[in-house]
DNA sequence: TGTACATCAGTGAACGCGCGTTCACTGATGTAC
DNA sequence: TGTACATCAGTGAACGCGCGTTCACTGATGTAC
């Protein structure tokens, strides 16, 4: 939405020109979520909708995929603020902070489904975008790592508090990340499960081994 | 492998026209399974995978998103005879029973993990190839009802033997497969994470909610 | 205050490519009489 | 036992399309003197 749309834009004044810039992130970002497929998110299409020539990307992109990639670690800037934020936002209680970063994982795959699929989708991964300087190989592989991150705070603050046990805090970080992701990425993908209303619950609860009741009255 | 190379393949005797849309289909599968992406299988390269023109894929499917349909469907009834042999090699305890039908769950997407992300990656849901008459909406979004059969199944039969607890069969059984996918999809797609050892027994000891102690000497 | 000039922010036309799909056809093979 | 014919299993050439990318360019805008 906002001022991306059809023709006639006018051109950038000498000096802004890296605005075209954060203007080709945002309609390629805006394709994808729109789009069924990043298929749809092509050099011509992000050109045709900020009205530009198509020729005008290569100013500040070196190839098609260096834009998806830029797109990919932008989103995961974004879900990263976003479970810190929902973190913040959901109090003292560490297991209710530590719910609160797993529903928002949640929400930010159910609300931009296929963002999130490309995000964890892989192709970006196998991208010659790599030999070029945009990104470089440490940045890529450990894009997610922050946001990880976040939940494994999350879980070890909770297990601190007396919430849950851990063996192995890392372990079992990422062994309820891949349950968050499992259910994430298979409602991003098919609509038409006949999901049990409960689902959360039933992959959260087992993963953080929980083992005393909630704090407050909240459910969890 | 097998004879499915270049070009001179002779020709079909009258009758036998229907091998030919095996062949297409082996070769569809081998594409995918070798291409780093489903976007390598296209109508024309699975021509020449074969050794036939291009057009003469239309005598048996009737468009390109068709093919892929039949593969899917064709990895989907292979996935399940797959957890089915798995789970009747693993002998008569149901706890052996049910982690021999994860462990092959598990095999199956590392094995053929482009496949396992067409499976699973939901582009061909979107298909058009539904109007048409290859495959019934009912048929194609109860596509992996029968493998999650299998493993609710031995869940159940686990659960009977008293080695885990489940107030609610299906539920339980959503969330071990979500737990399932979400470690298969996420290693056929990133080839770089620094997975636990223990990964799987983080995943899946604590969904099937395990109480009981295995009843041989056998780890689980 | 004027003016030559460098730079910036793009453009327009064109390229070659592989793709899905169509069309009219071809030649071998089995079948009816 | 021969022969006309229908059918089967494919072929070859061509189409239009959108794509990524290249190339030489253009015109406005700031800057040096």
């Amino acid at each position: 939405m906002s001022s991306l749309e059809a023709s006639p834009r006018e051109r950038n004044r000498r000096g802004e020109g890296a605005r075209l810039r954060a203007d080709i992130l945002a309609a390629a970002r805006e394709l994808l979520d729109e789009g069924r497929d990043d298929r749809d998110v092509t050099l011509r299409a992000v050109a045709r909708k900020i009205g530009i020539a198509a020729p005008s990307i290569y100013k500040h992109f070196p190839d098609q995929s260096a834009i998806m990639l830029a797109v990919v670690v932008e989103a995961f800037e974004d879900l990263t603020l976003r479970l810190r934020a929902a973190r913040d936002a959901a109090g003292a209680d560490a297991l209710q902070r530590l719910r609160a970063v797993c529903d928002a994982y949640l929400d930010y795959a159910q609300q931009v489904p296929q963002r999130y699929r490309v995000m964890f989708g892989g192709v970006w991964d196998t991208g010659q975008a790599l030999s070029q300087q945009s990104i470089t190989r440490e940045q890529l592989s450990s894009l997610g790592e922050e946001a990880l991150g976040v939940l494994a705070e999350a879980l070890g603050a909770a297990v601190a508090a007396g919430y849950c046990t851990s063996t192995d805090l890392f372990g079992d970080a990422v062994a309820l990340w891949l349950g968050l992701h499992g259910l994430a990425h298979q409602r991003a993908v098919t609509s038409a499960f006949p999901w049990p209303t409960d689902i959360v619950d039933r992959i959260v609860v087992p993963l953080i081994h929980l083992t005393a009741p909630p704090a407050t009255t909240a459910t969890v």
